[in-house]
DNA sequence: GTGAAAGCGCTAACAT
DNA sequence: ATGTTAGCGCTTTCAC
């Protein structure tokens, strides 16, 4: 045996090392180990002692240079600590296995900066196609992307052009099905906790939380008291909520609508630490329905929107892609203890 | 103007198309991309004027492959669901970006072949170094990952060689903690809803039940049951607890231990379900202590680990890259309802 | 300051 | 069935 050891910086084993020890020419060792069935028993043995040998593993980025292909898929989402991203992602994975496709992952924050920069890494790197859930409304670097000869599939979010596939859930009917729960709860006052109006999905509830007050026949201005975090998580919630409560002296709003369950539990934790009542004083309605929602100390009123479909279904049209799709899913809400002392 | 909108199936622009239509050589666009300082500014402008034209986005698999260097790390996970690991991501990312690098990530699921699948995956595409929760005690496939020269640090691990760098919490500690107040509050018995063996972690967490059980002057064989799951997730605590219950009609074990935070979820779940009282029945402690184990119905009693303080010292020591180091946290008991009714 | 040319590791024609 | 070779897009000497 006089397998060596080479020092750690010796250079990565080639087609060439290969060939060499195994006596044939880099096109057979490229055959080997690209289409083995043209290559006779005994030399095919040959070559692939060799690359057990040298230990090779062939260079991905020779590879995709020369031959263009690669497996693949990049997905931008917006915060990967959300349970609803993840949920989604899961999605996006088992739909892309069948077609013997790997996934990518990265978080943007809900940074369009980060969104950036993940998605030119992406596209640098040749990934087959993208699925991103933007940070922003503003999708002309998308388009780019598409002129540029990418698939792009936006993720929980409608596209605002026919040219870009989206899989989205209506945000406008989510926002709606919270606030008309809230005022047939009887609550004369809405605060809604949302994200920044740059996203399109916090814009969209807001709209539909407006909506739902002029249809109850009053006024947006005097029941809607929205205000604005930057970072969608308990923290932000915490933050926020502080924010009113610092305020008003602890007095507490009589219906608390989250932009998403995270916040809400971040809402729940700090009327908690402040040793303040929620139930009966303070309804509060979280958005995705995430896995815990239902098993808080308050289970959590929310509106539920499927998360692995989401993912499965854009990664879907990614791998069929044709002409662009958009795919709209309609939300459900979920009462719990949180909004409605009486349920469940 | 005369911008050309190819068709989509046309090839990206390379640098040879921006030379031509800036009037350069390649040589020249390279120095504009990689070292502006050594370009005349009228050049570089004429240069930048075409690249903007064509939208041309350098060919990372070029690059790498000519220049050898690459600015990405990989990181394998066990579930990307669970909120410990996500925590740890983060950890990672927000180290690895002071070196201006960025993350790719993956979730083995659990299962030693994707692990290997997505090690595979992020070699060929040549990453600056490896970051992994190994599925499995098994790390041949690591050691040669190392010998062919490139830098892995175990996650969440103890490493079984000096060569391979570690950053791990103390699990032989964590279940010792566990088992130990579960005694303390006076349980004869304890069922332990474990990880496969082959998973490092999960032997490790029962050797530190049967070690207090001992220490308590108690035989291991009597005082524990250990139950196994393959998928640890809330699922993975629905499905146990149910057989329990269905073998038991109904008598519920005085004392449960979760090898992590989500299956104590799935178990808590699954009682309520069954309408089963838990409080002064049924103590439960879990691991990990995520960040919603103190806002559940029950709150949760858990061993605590660092999340991100793990990801980023794992990160920390592969960017710094010298000998291998081995670093071990200590994890801490956090006492909460589920186990104890007087406690907060 | 800029150009010409070699070559990174691989695949796919094309020869043999 | 196997060998030879061109070239993918880029960076990097080395000339000028």
């Amino acid at each position: 045996m006089t397998t060596t050891h080479g020092p750690r910086t010796a250079r990565r084993p080639s087609v060439t090392d290969v060939a060499k020890l195994a006596n044939v020419s880099v096109g057979t060792v490229s055959n080997v180990l690209n289409r083995p069935e043209r290559v006779a028993d005994a030399t095919r043995t040959r070559v692939e002692k060799a690359i057990a040998a040298l230990s090779f593993v062939p260079n991905a980025s020779a590879r995709q240079l020369r031959a263009g292909t690669i497996t693949t898929v990049g997905a931008v989402l917006l915060d990967i600590r959300n349970p609803f991203f993840t949920d989604m992602a899961r999605g996006i994975e088992d739909r892309i296995a069948l077609d013997d496709r790997t996934l990518m992952l990265a978080s943007s924050d809900e940074d369009p900066k980060r969104e950036m920069r993940y998605l030119r890494l992406f596209e640098e790197h040749g990934v087959s196609g993208l699925l991103v859930v933007p940070s922003t409304t503003e999708i002309d670097h998308l388009l780019a992307i598409v002129d540029r000869g990418l698939d792009v599939v936006l993720l929980d979010s409608p596209s605002p052009t026919p040219r870009i596939s989206s899989v989205a859930v209506d945000n406008i009917e989510g926002g709606k099905l919270a606030a008309q729960h809230l005022l047939a709860m009887g609550h004369e006052e809405i605060t809604f906790i949302n994200g920044p109006h740059s996203i399109r999905q916090c814009r969209d509830r807001l709209a539909g939380v407006e909506l739902a007050v002029q249809e109850a026949g009053k006024d947006p201005a005097e029941v809607i008291t929205e205000l604005t975090i930057s970072s969608l998580d308990a923290a932000g919630g915490e933050l926020a909520i502080s924010s009113v409560l610092d305020e008003q002296g602890d007095a507490v709003p009589s219906a608390v609508f989250c932009v998403n369950d995270l916040v809400a539990i971040g809402v729940q934790r700090t009327m908690r630490r402040r040793g303040l009542e929620m139930v009966g004083h303070m309804a509060i309605v979280g958005y995705d329905d995430i896995d815990i929602a239902s098993e808080l100390a308050l289970p959590l009123t929310s509106v539920r929107q499927p998360h692995h479909e989401l993912g499965y279904r854009a990664a879907d049209i990614l791998m069929t892609a044709g002409t662009p799709e958009h795919v709209v899913f309609q939300p459900e809400l979920v009462v719990r203890a949180s909004s409605d002392p009486a349920s469940g």
